[in-house]
DNA sequence: CTCCTGACTCCAC
DNA sequence: TGTGGAGCCAGGA
């Protein structure tokens, strides 16, 4: 193992402790960026966090989709695509209105 | 409730 | 090597 190999293998393994969180999050239930950054130990990073979703393939079986920003909104600009996959998966799972309202009180996690 | 600001990190040019 | 934008956050008006 070479110095530059540290590089990218250390990253990586910041990547597997984001997913762990996030495969952690029960179905009907909500998190923030931020929360799921501090709970992977990685504080301060919320906005990387949101980056590294937006690489997440497809057919991802993550639900990523419970992610959303702290001030209990879906962080896509309204009447994109992303957006409107994001919201039909809360609306699914009883987290969320189809008009758009989200229960980010009362679906909160960790309580 | 909405809009604005300052602070912080990561990545693509 | 420097700079600016991004799926953020907290606080205040």
């Amino acid at each position: 193992m070479t110095a530059t190999d540290i590089d990218s293998t250390a990253p990586a393994r910041e990547r597997q402790q984001v997913y762990q969180v996030i495969h952690r999050i029960p179905a009907g239930r909500l998190c923030s960026y931020g929360t799921v950054a501090a709970m992977a130990g990685l504080p301060g990073r919320a906005r990387w966090v949101g980056r590294l979703l937006g690489q997440l393939p497809d057919d991802s079986l993550l639900p990523w989709f419970r992610v959303i920003n702290s001030q209990g909104k879906i962080s896509f600009p309204e009447g994109t695509e992303n957006y409107r996959r994001q919201l039909d998966k809360l609306v699914e799972e009883g987290s969320a209105e189809p008009s758009g309202r989200i229960f980010w009180r009362r679906c909160r996690w960790p309580d």
